[in-house]
DNA sequence: ATACCCATGTAAAAAGTTACATGATTAG
DNA sequence: CTAATCATGTAACTTTTTACATGGGTAT
């Protein structure tokens, strides 16, 4: 098979909202999907030349504002290239996890240093679940669109994954706080 | 700085765990660490030779079994140099979810095929959860040794995490045979 | 004018996967 | 003897990030 890249498709699918530049296209990862996919300039401007190459977009010229930008717009054939991607079966991802990877190894001399990093994440979850809140009312505003289910789906998630995270931390904490002192076998020091 | 490379400490961490060969380290990833994280052998076995290079572990032979096996052994300079890793800060990770791309840009039109993705992503967890549980039961055979805490929370996470899913695959579901019979609006065939 | 964002793009490096070549050992 | 598994390693390729070069437009 020649391409299953997902960046071309996720290019894409922000091409299916409307027609973008690569800058725009940047800010759409950077914004609104940035929890769950993000994509660098490096893998976007080549990947729009891609697409335009295979006749899934094309370049469009607005007389108006003669600005240095380019604008990309859809095709029909992107269109459709687009649902059938968006039908087929989910690649297995691949998730990479450095906290649990720390937890996976860690000792009990280690405890003090992981609880500092769970104290860490519990801020940073605190502070993702508030910025969820605030997009859900957002949202709401677009409650009439027909897209609305989909992202209110997608927040919904974000939301979700989040506050388990935080619950997770939470008992990691009281698990940690009960170790470290009656463990000091095995130091050399 | 030299090496942020988590593949490094990734295959340390499993040399803490005893002597292992490069083989041995492959099957830790595809079994207790998959979860949460992986390396192929196109990795390994050069992140080994990097190791060694820097001194924080060693190739040992075992006269016993003369095999064509090459064990390592985690050096003190090693085991010293992972746990500073351990305690540093963790990256802010980036996640891609593949399932979640394809419902952001979903429209009404796509509901029945993403309903059957959703379905799939059910089964698979329901897999995974089952396999966690046994998992646990399991562990409790290690009850007693001092890593016990730290691997039972790795697991509790894959569960908690996992049945989240699960849950907002069935809100998604419910959501979804709401839409798509309202809605056949702008299209073209 | 000068600073700051808008905007496009690329080169180089880093990270990671895949597929293959090679051969030893073990179980049936 | 044969198949499966153990075992090491690498080359080629794909994917992704990072950092830079370049310059237009706009507000102070």
């Amino acid at each position: 098979m020649a391409k299953t890249s997902n960046t071309l498709f996720a290019v894409l699918g922000v091409l299916t909202k409307g027609p973008c530049s690569g800058y725009d296209i940047r800010k759409h990862f950077s914004e609104s999907l940035r929890h769950f996919w993000s994509e660098s300039y490096g893998q976007i401007y080549p990947a729009l030349k891609e697409i335009v190459a295979q006749g899934y977009a094309a370049e469009v010229s607005y007389p108006n504002h003669s600005r240095k930008q380019k604008k990309y717009e859809i095709t029909n054939a992107g269109l459709e290239h687009f649902s059938t991607w968006l039908a087929s079966p989910v690649n297995p991802l691949n998730y990479r996890d450095e906290l649990l990877l720390r937890v996976f190894f860690a000792r009990p001399k280690d405890a003090p240093a992981l609880a500092a990093l769970f104290e860490r994440e519990q801020t940073d979850l605190t502070q993702s679940i508030a910025a969820y809140k605030q997009q859900e009312a957002e949202l709401l505003l677009h409650k009439h669109q027909e897209q609305y289910p989909f992202w209110s789906l997608t927040l919904r998630y974000g939301l979700l994954s989040s506050e388990t995270r935080l619950q997770w931390c939470r008992e990691a904490l009281l698990l940690l706080a009960r170790i470290p002192d009656e463990d000091r076998k095995g130091e050399t020091k």
